[in-house]
Order: structure tokens, then C-alpha cells, then sequence
RNA sequence: GUGGCUGUAGCUCAGCUGGCAGAGCACAGGAUUGUGGCUCCUGUGGUCGUGGGUUCAAGUCCCAUCAGCCACCCCA
């Protein structure tokens, strides 16, 4: 026997048996952003490595430690891309989508790579849904990207879960608490981790979802960024709040939300379902007003986010929820002996023409065996055709879930279209 | 990158202090010479994750390695 391979490790198949049910996230996602007036963008799995190192931050553990990174034949460096947002920026500056006027509402869906340990509802390849409102920075527009966040998941049924929001604020509101954290730490610098001693020069802010016990220690009695806030962010968050309400959404604040990408400014927020265990985050986001200037392209303002599919699937799953119907034939046909083959050949080929799902597994033999196959498809109709059949002329339709069955004539298609739309309404 | 638990048939798992590799489900055939589901009978299917070691003998004990799960971390 040859080399057996196996898949490689954080990643995972989609059998056809479940692929049903990404499709249904996938076109519950299309049809509620489309109603938002969103249009999805499709963009490279792979980009320069240059663009998510200055985009998502070069101090972030996803550049540092999660990137797949490599060289092409001629040396360039490229990443498969952690994550979406950088990408849909390039190319709507690059497309030069902002002399279009308005705002630019992109959506997009597709696996996104982190090279990290996997566990529950973490891969290394994992498949996101997200969208960006390009070109204003009225509150407003936070509100309405959080409210399609959460119509979503109320549209696929989900309803524990809990949306947590935080301002991280603007430049200057940044610099003012970055410095206010620096002072608050520096007396304890001996005590933080590694980590946090790197931290508290590049990114401070980060200090304060450490995990290790004795940085948590001082992390209860931290600045909160709100405090720090100018009044310009300040106003933002409260208009951001309002219409949240106008919007009948609800939220809680939580000063503590701390994105790990460090393009977010302002607005930031989670949606959070605590019975998914560690990884408990089924989506987020914020608003990156300087990424599309950082990036190149002329300053304007923005705002997104992002979910995995599959902590959707493990939410739902644990709730039991439908995906939609698992899809099956309409009409299985069995025939048994040559020319009633050749008959069922023709009959599958006009069933299908018409709009009929319909299968015939030619490699079964036996009636009884090809009456288990149509079973076990889960048609809710079988066609036969035996020897009785081709002898005058027929075909004997079954009603797998009556067991009934009757017999008509084999000319007349339309009698058999009307058969099999009786027989669909009927069930 | 760190720790804990687990790898036996396609799936879920049993296999005692080392001694002939098992069950259920699934799949195939039959009981029913043109009729599925329920029942009963029969059958196919295994480099015991991989590589070493100890032993007369290893699925079982030891080491390494890979993978999965859970947690840390990170976040989707």
C-alpha cells in the first residue's frame, strides 16, 4: 500500500454529509448584509506580508507569533492572511473606491490562517464572515454594523449571547492613557511578566488583558480608558450609545475591551457566548479610523468586524438549532434489467431537465437492493421500471412515504411533472 | 510556545495483574424468484497512530514521536 496522508493538523474537512450547514450560514450571512445594502468583496487568500505587519500591528502576537509567512520563487514576502480587514482596505484603496463618494459597505467570507495550538472552536485554518463600512464616522454607521452583527445571529436563532462594547478612543485620548498606564506602571515594573516589560514600552494598553497573576494583580486598579478619553471620543461613544438604544440593542459597556489588533481606534466591541468554553468570542470588531491612511490611501474613517463559522456551528449545535433542511432527492429511479436501464437513463435525464433533483445508482442490482438505495437517499418519490413496465409502455411511480404507488403512461411527460408536483406539495 | 487527558474496524467504544484482536452502529448478501423502512440470519472490514526498547511472548509495560481533545496563551 502507498503513503496514507493525513490532514494537516488545525484543519479540518467539510463533509459533504455537513456541508449543508455552512452553506446556510453562509447565505443567512449574504441575505441579512445585502439587506444592510452590503456587497461582498472577494480578495487574494495570500498578501504581502509588509501589509498585515503595518495594518494589524508588527508588536500583536498574530504578526509575531501566528503568521504564515513565506517567500515566493523570487524572494517576495507574502502571509495567508490572519484576518480580513487589511486586505479589504488595500483593495478599496487601491481600486480607488473612495472617489466613488459615499460609504463603501463590503462584505466578505473565507478562511483566514493563524498558526496557533489547536483546541476547541480554534483552527489554524478557519473560515470568517465579516464586513466593512468604509467613509463615514458618524456613530451612527457603529450602531447600524453592530446591529447587523446581532440581527445575524438572531436570525440564525442564537440568543445567548451577550454584546459587550468599549471605546479605545482616538490618537490623542490614546497617547494621554498609554502615558497614564506607563506611569501606573512603572513602579511595578520588576514584578510583570516578560511580556508585559516588552508591552509597556510598544503597546501598554495590552498590559491589561494579561493573564499571568501577579500582572492581573494591577491590572484591578488600572486607568480605565474611559477616563482618558477626550471629548471629541468621548461624544462619539455617548452618540455611538444612543442610537444602540434608538436601535433596540442591547449592550454592556466593558472598559476592558482590548482588541488584539492594534488598528482599532474608538469604537470596539465583542459578542460573547459563554457556553462555547475558552473560546468564547463569536465575533468582533471596532472602528480603524487611520488604517486606510496608514495603508496609503487618503485618510478616511472605518469600521467592521469579523466572527468564525465555526463557534457559529458549536453555538447552534449546543442550542439546537436548524441549519435548513439537509438536502435530499426528489426522485430516486430504479430500474432493473438492460433496456429498462437505457429507459431510466432517458427518464433521469428529462426529470432533471425539468428541475427535478433526481439520482439513479446504476452499480445496484437487485430490485430490492436498489429500493434500499432510493430509501436510504431520503426521495420522497421512486420511479420503477421492470420488465411490466417496458413491456406496456409505463412507469410505476411510489410514494416512499405513503408506500403507495400507481401507473402511468411513459409518453406523457407532463402527466409525470404533474405526478411528481403533486406528490412534492402532498409532502 | 507550556501543561493535563486520549489514540484499537468507516463511526462509537470494550479488551483485567502481558498469553489466538472483540461488540454495537454502518456497509454487503440473504430470509421474501418485481418493492424500501421493522425484525432475524450471514458476511466483508484491523500495519491496535508511528518508531524504538523490555520480554519466550506487547493492543497491554517503558521511551520517543505524531495527532486529537481540554486548559494556559491568543482570539474568530
Amino acid at each position: 500500500m502507498s503513503q496514507r496522508y493525513n490532514i494537516p493538523r488545525g484543519t479540518y474537512d467539510i463533509l459533504p454529509q455537513d456541508s449543508y450547514k455552512r452553506q446556510y450560514l453562509m447565505d443567512t450571512f449574504r441575505r441579512i448584509s445585502s439587506l444592510y445594502n452590503y456587497r461582498e468583496i472577494v480578495t487574494p487568500i495570500f498578501e504581502s506580508a509588509d501589509l498585515f505587519e503595518r495594518s494589524v500591528g508588527d508588536t500583536s502576537d498574530i504578526v509575531q507569533k501566528e503568521m504564515y509567512v513565506f517567500e515566493d520563487r523570487k524572494q517576495r514576502k507574502f502571509a495567508l492572511r490572519p484576518e480580513g480587514t487589511a486586505s479589504v482596505v488595500r483593495s478599496y484603496v487601491e481600486n480607488g473606491m473612495q472617489t466613488a463618494g459615499g460609504v463603501a459597505r463590503l462584505s466578505y467570507m473565507g478562511p483566514m490562517f493563524r498558526y496557533d495550538r489547536p483546541q476547541k472552536g480554534r483552527y489554524r485554518q478557519f473560515y470568517q464572515y465579516g464586513l466593512e463600512a468604509i467613509g463615514s464616522s458618524h456613530p451612527y454607521v457603529d450602531a447600524e454594523v453592530i446591529a447587523l452583527a446581532v440581527r445575524y445571529l438572531t436570525e440564525l436563532g442564537l440568543k445567548d449571547f451577550r454584546l459587550e462594547i468599549n471605546s479605545v478612543g482616538g490618537p490623542a485620548s490614546a497617547e494621554a492613557y498609554n502615558n497614564a498606564l506607563k506611569k501606573y506602571y512603572a513602579p511595578h515594573v520588576d514584578d510583570l511578566c516578560g511580556d508585559c516589560r516588552v508591552r509597556l514600552e510598544k503597546n501598554p494598553r495590552r498590559l491589561l488583558d494579561c493573564k499571568v497573576a501577579s500582572c492581573k494583580v494591577y491590572a484591578k486598579d488600572a486607568p480605565i480608558m474611559l477616563d482618558y478619553l477626550d471629548e471629541e471620543a468621548l461624544n462619539h461613544f455617548e452618540a455611538v450609545k444612543k442610537y444602540l438604544d434608538i436601535l433596540g440593542v442591547e449592550y454592556t459597556v466593558n472598559p476592558r475591551i482590548v482588541r488584539g489588533l492594534d488598528y482599532y481606534t474608538d469604537t470596539a466591541f465583542e459578542i460573547l457566548d459563554d457556553s462555547l468554553g475558552a473560546q468564547n468570542a463569536l465575533l468582533g470588531g471596532g472602528r480603524y479610523n487611520g488604517l486606510v491612511e496608514q495603508i496609503g490611501g487618503k485618510d478616511s474613517p472605518g469600521i467592521g468586524f469579523a466572527g468564525g463559522f465555526e463557534r457559529l456551528e458549536l453555538s447552534m449545535e449546543k442550542n439546537g438549532l436548524s441549519f435548513g433542511e439537509e438536502p435530499h432527492p426528489e426522485v430516486f429511479l430504479v430500474a432493473v434489467g438492460e433496456k429498462a436501464e437505457d429507459k431510466a437513463i432517458s427518464v433521469c435525464r428529462q426529470l432533471r431537465a425539468m428541475g427535478c433533483v433526481t439520482d439513479f445508482d446504476i452499480e445496484k442490482g437487485s430490485f430490492k437492493s436498489q429500493m434500499k438505495a432510493a430509501n436510504k437517499s431520503g426521495a420522497s418519490i421512486a420511479i420503477l421500471i421492470g420488465e411490466s413496465e417496458m413491456e406496456n409502455n409505463t412507469l410505476t411511480i411510489k410514494d416512499m412515504r405513503q408506500g403507495t404507488q400507481e401507473t402511468i403512461s411513459a409518453d406523457t411527460l407532463k402527466c409525470l411533472r404533474s405526478h411528481i408536483v403533486n406528490l412534492r406539495e402532498q409532502s
